[in-house]
RNA sequence: CGCGGGGUAGAGCAGCCCGGUAGCUCGUCAGGCUCAUAACCUGAAGGUCGGAGGUUCAAAUCCUCCCCCCGCAA
């Protein structure tokens, strides 16, 4: 049976080297064409587009499915089914007809909560308790087709995107292996999503990545955790832009340790002051202690670490 | 040529503008104090200041080129 992959990000690119090494036969693989970007804005390919090219399969990369000739190159290859993962373009359904067992779909949360672009942030932000894998036929819906399988997987409350991501794509790499492997009776065996609790995670954007420190802790933290290791959340103090990359919320602390001077605010209160034990205040009277955390221009260090280096910002506020 | 920050002891930083004995907070090692300690005191080891040229009596510092790390933007 020849089947075409579909994906862009790591994420997926860990379930086609799976696919591979499960020894299923990938006729091609499609996936975002490369763009300009990072520094100097070289041209740089997907990790799904170097990696299938380091082993060798065939590589399409068109600007959109929308079109005839797309759906005759499409054709030509002969699909039995295509399955897609991360990919990033709305396939038409002139091109969901062709594969004779259709589409199958990896999506990386419990549907239908959390249907469209960055689910497993968007679980983390809310305070899920659980976040999972769904496998479904695809439909011209975004990501409203039949559930073939699904399972979940915790969120503790420590849990960071960079953990839950890998978990959840070695999870959905297992499960679809399993789903091709019995594939008629996993297709037979689908039913439709609930129409209850449908929800829809947006696209991540600058600015829901900036900390606002009036905030609880406890949801700083969530912002925190949902994007790190990266885009990671982020905010200014002195004119200098700090990523913050993990975090822990601390309800009590030593008064007699918080009186700075030179601040118009009392004590220790005011929302995003910083303090010598890197801890930050937040807007329910709560800190923020700081654990790992990243200046511009410099790598990743420990709060420790930056504690010897940046006294001078003790005292100083971050950009509310 | 998209914009910008950085490379100084094991870690994080200062010193550079304005050239003149390599410094701070830690860590490590040794000793001391202490019932005890991540506390305190004393001492020590540990650097070709990213690399190569150049200017100079003298370069971490000024000039040129190269390598590496990172932030923004996309």
């Amino acid at each position: 049976m020849s089947m075409v992959f579909m994906g862009t990000s790591d994420f997926s690119k860990k379930i086609l080297a799976t696919l591979l090494d499960a020894a299923f036969e990938i006729t091609a693989v499609y996936t975002q064409a490369p763009k300009p970007t990072g520094r100097s804005y070289e041209v740089k390919k997907s990790p799904v587009h170097e990696f299938a090219e380091e082993r060798g399969l065939f590589v399409y990369t068109p600007a959109t499915l929308r079109s005839q000739e797309q759906e005759n190159i499409f054709r030509s290859l002969g699909p039995h089914m295509a399955i897609v993962a991360a990919y990033g373009l709305i396939i038409p359904q002139n091109i969901l007809d062709i594969p004779t067992n259709g589409f199958i779909n990896v999506h990386a949360s419990l549907l239908p909560r959390w249907r469209g672009a960055a689910p497993i942030q968007a679980a983390i932000l809310a305070g899920d308790r659980k976040s999972g894998v769904t496998i479904m036929k695809m439909d011209a819906g975004v990501d409203t087709g039949d559930i073939i399988s699904m399972k979940s997987i915790d969120i503790l409350p420590q849990t960071t995107y960079g953990e839950l991501e890998a978990q959840i794509s070695a999870l959905g790499a297992e499960m679809i292996v399993k789903t091709l492997r019995n594939l008629q009776q996993s297709l037979a065996k689908a039913y439709p999503q609930p129409s209850e609790g449908a929800t829809y995670a947006g696209k991540i954007t600058k600015n829901s990545c900036r900390i606002d420190w009036n905030q609880s802790a406890e949801q700083i933290v969530r912002i925190i955790r949902a994007f790190s290791p990266y885009p990671s959340a982020w905010s200014e103090i002195e004119g200098m832009r700090i990523k913050i990359i993990n975090a822990d919320a601390v309800d009590s602390w030593d008064r007699s340790e918080s009186t700075y001077q030179g601040s118009d605010c009392s004590a220790s209160a005011c929302p995003g002051t910083l303090h010598g034990d890197i801890t930050v205040s937040c807007g329910n009277g709560e800190r923020l202690q700081i654990s790992v955390l990243q200046p511009a221009g410099k790598n990743f260090m420990s709060a420790a670490d930056f504690s010897r280096g940046y006294k001078r910002l003790v005292g100083k506020q971050f950009r509310c």
